[in-house]
DNA sequence: CATCCTCCGTTCACGAATGGAACCTACGCT
DNA sequence: AGCGTAGGTTCCATTCGTGAACGGAGGATG
């Protein structure tokens, strides 16, 4: 009865070693916020600010996340002001690679997740 | 803990009715675990003591996950056996068109995280 | 028949993560 | 100087996840 599955037991920090590709992109990105920075990124934000305002995430969270992403290179940080040192957060090419993900739970939430305030799409 | 409260007034459940379709894709599945479990929806597996014994995730939280689903539609609860009375959870057609996002999670996965093993040579 | 075992959870206590808000630094504007 | 802005950091209460134990319905075994 004994399953000797290499996958058992994967505590959030194993997941980078598991066996299975996907896992192993969660331990990246399968954060409740992650991905959506990841989204935001994608449709041009880049500023801690941004970030913040449009998903409403605590500060402390958002800087962290921020930190994991820049750490696993899905972003890259830049200065993009040197009088007042202000950084913004663009794709990397691990980053931008990741589209296709974003296109299938887009897709995927497009079809079955339907907006149930009003009749828009 | 309790999901189907009429309003938890948290943050996830705002994205729910968010604009974009991956906030509310990732309002049901965005999850640690939910992920991993629908995985091995793909893979498979069925069962209550499949999944926990897979994922190392605990009862409680599997528990919790799986009652999400279901509400959400994407797995089914179906006894498999009358006399003990078992559940097992299967994918609905809203969970395999799934598959997609995470073929793209899987491939983006195992381009850009590779397995670190310890021991590798 | 009593006892143990399996499956599928639930309950409990505690530590970790999160949310909310205030605070801090460095600069620019007036 | 005083205020505003960008990009965080710190503090604290609340929520969540974890590990372990418990429960209960049925089966298998002695």
């Amino acid at each position: 009865m004994e399953r000797n599955s290499p996958s058992k037991a994967s505590r959030w920090d194993e997941l980078a070693t598991d066996w299975c590709p996907v896992a192993r992109a969660l331990s990246v990105i399968g954060d409740r916020w992650t991905m959506l920075i990841v989204r935001d990124c994608f449709l041009g934000k880049s500023r801690f600010e941004e970030f913040q305002t449009s998903l409403g995430v605590t500060r402390h969270v958002l800087s962290d996340r921020l930190k994991r992403l820049v750490e696993h290179g899905v972003l890259e940080r830049n200065a993009y002001s040197q009088r007042p040192l202000r950084y913004e957060y663009r794709l990397s090419d691990k980053g931008r690679d990741f589209a296709p993900a974003l296109v299938g739970l887009k897709d995927w939430g497009k079809k079955h997740m339907p907006v149930r305030k009003p009749a828009a799409t």
